[in-house]
DNA sequence: TTTAACAAATAAACACGGTTCAATAAATTA
DNA sequence: TAATTTATTGAACCGTGTTTATTTGTTAAA
């Protein structure tokens, strides 16, 4: 009886020190360079028991992911339902700042998920991992969407379909995080993620304002 | 004398065959899924002789985006010195028409152009390659600039670093085309991104404007 | 016309890395 | 202790991007 329990927890834990592993080879040697053998090296497993755990490369890499998402989500579950003081406008102000933290919770893994997020990548990933990343992306945006609705039914927002404005959001912090390291990667230059995305969300907040 | 020139002319052309090919290639199987050895025998060669004409797979694949970023150039250019008519406003929308030409110009490629943009890929193309398309795109952004400059100028815009401008509009829209991408991919549904592009682009107008 | 130099193209081999699998070790059960 | 199941290994496999020795074709010289 307890020993099944045991053996799950076990296996959970190699797991986890799998994903510590990929983590930290990731972050040293970036994301095509890192090897399957690398991680396996820093885990001090051998290649093929990764396979016992992830099903390939884009999954172990992908599960990584899974962390930002539901760190997103907390962040905007707890924007959303404070309801008592901020107007919908303030809120706006809050998913900046969610939007930024999120991006300094892991700046590396973010951006490739970002990558990931739509490319044939999607298409390697077991339908588990997959209806996870669907889930948890599905409910960040409806929470954001929720914002918009509350917006605009107070009559503070100009009437546009809530999901069509909580993509935008999503596509306007995607779409800044890319570029600005695009940038960043060419002209090794100073990080202007936060000068451009407070900009970025000036502007979205007075366009939004009815 | 005219041997040297028609070699030349033999040489570009045979270029261009490749690009052709690969296009083709690319377009059917999908990025990673094109082998050299698919496009060499779609263009009637040996896989040796891609490597002739081009560094490497990145930099064959980014010599396609080269195109779109000349007619985008192209584009912005026309927008950007019409100013008989046009005020900076009506301009923002002639930038949204012109985003969307650019995207279905080559939806594919430009997807593609995306990815590459903030990954280590970059780091393979060839110098040359790589300051022809570092100059298309500075010179795009700085069309996009000139046209807010004039807009803050006229007293129609909020002030507002011309530059950082340009960067959000590209951000919107690369972030905009990755995601509707992205989820066509996950749900296969209709392409969405017409509409988004222009509540985007509304939002974004209502947003800058004094 | 023949021959030497050069350029272009090829096919085979290489290298590397993701993935698989037969063999082994460890743990559990009988 | 033996049998069975589970976990791990590491060598081999395989696909694919890239390199290279060789062949083929072209130009220039004798």
């Amino acid at each position: 009886m307890g020993i099944q329990e045991r053996k799950k927890r076990e296996r959970e834990r190699r797991r986890q020190q799998i994903m510590v592993a990929a983590k930290r080879v990731f972050s040293v040697r970036g994301f095509n360079k890192a090897t399957m053998e690398d991680i396996a090296k820093e885990a001090e497993l051998s290649p093929g028991t990764l396979y016992l755990y992830f099903k390939n490369k884009d999954e172990l890499f992908s599960s990584l992911s899974i962390r930002i998402l539901q760190y997103l989500n907390l962040r905007l579950e707890h924007v959303a339902s404070s309801e008592k003081e901020l107007d919908p406008l303030e809120k706006i102000e809050e998913l900046r700042d969610v939007m930024y933290d999120v991006y300094e919770f892991d700046p590396l893994i973010l951006v490739n998920m970002f990558h990931l997020q739509s490319s044939d990548t999607l298409k390697n990933l077991s339908p588990e991992l997959l209806s996870s990343l669907k889930e948890l992306s599905r409910n960040s945006l409806g929470l954001m969407a929720d914002i918009f609705e509350e917006g605009i039914e107070k009559g503070d927002f100009i009437d546009r379909h809530p999901m069509a404005l909580a993509d935008i959001v999503w596509a306007i912090f995607s779409g800044i995080v890319l570029w600005e390291e695009s940038k960043r990667l060419i002209n090794d230059n100073k990080n202007y993620l936060k000068e451009t995305l407070k900009i970025a969300f000036e502007i979205f907040a007075r366009g939004v304002r009815k």
